[in-house]
RNA sequence: GUGGGUAUAGCGCAGUUGGUUAGCGCGCCAGAUUGUGGCUCUGGAGGCCAAGGGUUCGAAUCCCUUUAUCCACCCCA
């Protein structure tokens, strides 16, 4: 038991972590041209900030937090998503009275209590921005093409973008009057869950995949329809700004996004197999819900890392491979020891990645063990060339080996 | 939270209607004469058969419980 994880958790190490790695130095460099900074905050903070920041009404906050009581008496939880805690950083540290915008990046783990299957862990990894102070569709565009050009650059082809306008609260109300009343005429063929949803967020029996529900749900109306004049223009002007830029989209009226704090765009990146890749969009009322001194519109994105990684294994793209070591030092006999740890650590001085016997193996196994591990070149260090003060260098590609003297070994390298 | 599958060596798998010391491939370690890898050959280490309980003369095999894991739903990344 005690050799054994949590469930839903998972190790990184070897290969696995050489991707994930990877994924991530993508991520920063791509957030750097798009001159965004990384912010971390906090593994933990108040449960009460994601339960007014993600919405009491979310399966999220209602059933799959990690809450627990400190030993100072407070009420604390473990993040389940990356928004809120940077938003109430954004706020602590008064970052609005920094020059606007505020680009924020940050690379996560969330913890949610859920049944772990495929593409769904305890503690999973996000790379997300938060985009702070415009109410610009641009905002929106600058997320957008940060993703496509993330996902093209990492090799994945078969994600699409989605996306859709769900409203301020203001179009949220009539078009929830519309809605209801049109469910209502159905009530008592939607599923239980749909039901309850009616009561309290009707807006996602929108996203029901029971096939009853589908089907009464294709001919309900839809947030688009509903729109005010501001949202309407809002959502017009960024698809028109997409199209102009060439970036393929798609309208999709039924995705609706499982957090409350969400107005205007919501937008996805799914693939064929209708997994979300990163899933984002607008929410100018959270600062307010944080803070309701303040009243700041921003706009973010969340992206699943083990989700990404996942998909460039299935569609068998091929990342950069481990590195290898440039150069294998054999040692033979007791006498060469300090000898050849000194040139393994000159060379390592030079950047270069140097490994070396610990074993007290014979040249053979060292030799086996240097093409084990991958090695470019391999030199052994004994008796003769303590002597002699030259060394042979063996290419282990092409099996050649060169002479040369013991003291300029470090430079040729 | 609901429903289903699986659990044998580090990894991938066999294991016949319950019957002696549980096998195979890969990997790991060592050797095939004296200080040089890859190929080949030989040998070796490594398993409380997920854990606990039961049935039986006898259980990896049958039953129960637990745990883990995978898949689908819900939801999400």
């Amino acid at each position: 038991m005690i050799t054994q994880a949590p469930r839903g958790v998972e190790d990184w190490y070897g290969e696995r972590m050489h991707r994930r790695a990877y994924v991530e130095k993508i991520a920063r460099e791509l957030a750097r041209t798009y001159h965004m900074t990384e912010i971390i905050t906090p593994m933990f903070e108040h449960t009460v900030l994601f339960q007014r920041g993600v919405g009491e009404t979310t399966d999220v906050v209602q059933k799959e937090m990690y809450t627990f009581t400190d030993k100072g008496d407070r009420s604390i939880t473990l993040k389940p998503e990356g928004t809120a805690g940077v938003m109430r950083a954004y706020l602590e540290h008064n970052l609005y009275a920094n020059p606007a915008p505020a680009k924020l990046y940050y690379v996560t783990q969330a913890f949610r209590y859920e049944k772990p299957q495929s593409g769904r862990l305890r503690q999973h990894h996000q790379f997300g921005v938060e985009f702070v102070g415009s109410k610009s569709p641009l905002a929106e565009v600058e997320l957008i093409s940060l993703v496509t050009a993330f996902i093209s650059k990492l090799g994945l082809k078969d994600a699409k973008l989605h996306i859709n306008s769900i409203g301020c609260p203001n179009c949220k109300k009539s078009y929830n009057d519309a809605l209801l009343s049109y469910l209502k005429k159905y009530e008592d063929k939607l599923c239980p869950t749909c039901r309850e949803r009616m009561q309290k967020n009707p807006l996602r029996v929108i996203d029901c995949k029971v096939p009853e529900c589908r089907e009464i749900v294709k001919d309900a109306p839809r947030t688009v329809q509903y729109l005010d004049e501001e949202c309407r223009t809002h959502f017009e002007e960024l698809q028109s700004l997409l199209t102009q830029m060439e970036i393929p989209f798609e309208v999709d009226t039924g995705i609706v996004r499982g957090l409350d704090y969400y107005t205007k765009t919501v937008f996805e990146f799914v693939n064929q197999d209708g997994f979300t890749l990163c899933g984002g969009g607008r929410y100018d009322g959270l600062i307010h819900e944080i803070d309701e001194k303040q009243d700041i519109p921003s706009v973010g994105f969340g992206m699943g890392i083990e989700r990404i990684l996942y998909f460039l294994e299935k569609e068998g793209v091929e990342l950069p491979p481990m590195e290898t070591p440039d150069l294998y030092v054999g040692i033979l006999g007791a006498e060469a020891k300090a000898r050849a740890f000194k040139l393994v650590n000159e060379i390592r001085s030079h950047g270069l990645i140097v490994e070396t016997d610990y074993m007290d193996r014979s040249v053979k196994a060292q030799m086996k063990y240097a093409n084990k591990i991958g090695a470019k070149k391999v030199v052994i260090i004994g008796e003769n060339e303590l002597e002699k003060g030259t060394a042979n260098v063996k290419d282990m590609a092409t099996g050649e080996q060169t002479e040369a003297e013991l003291s300029k070994l470090p430079e040729l390298f």
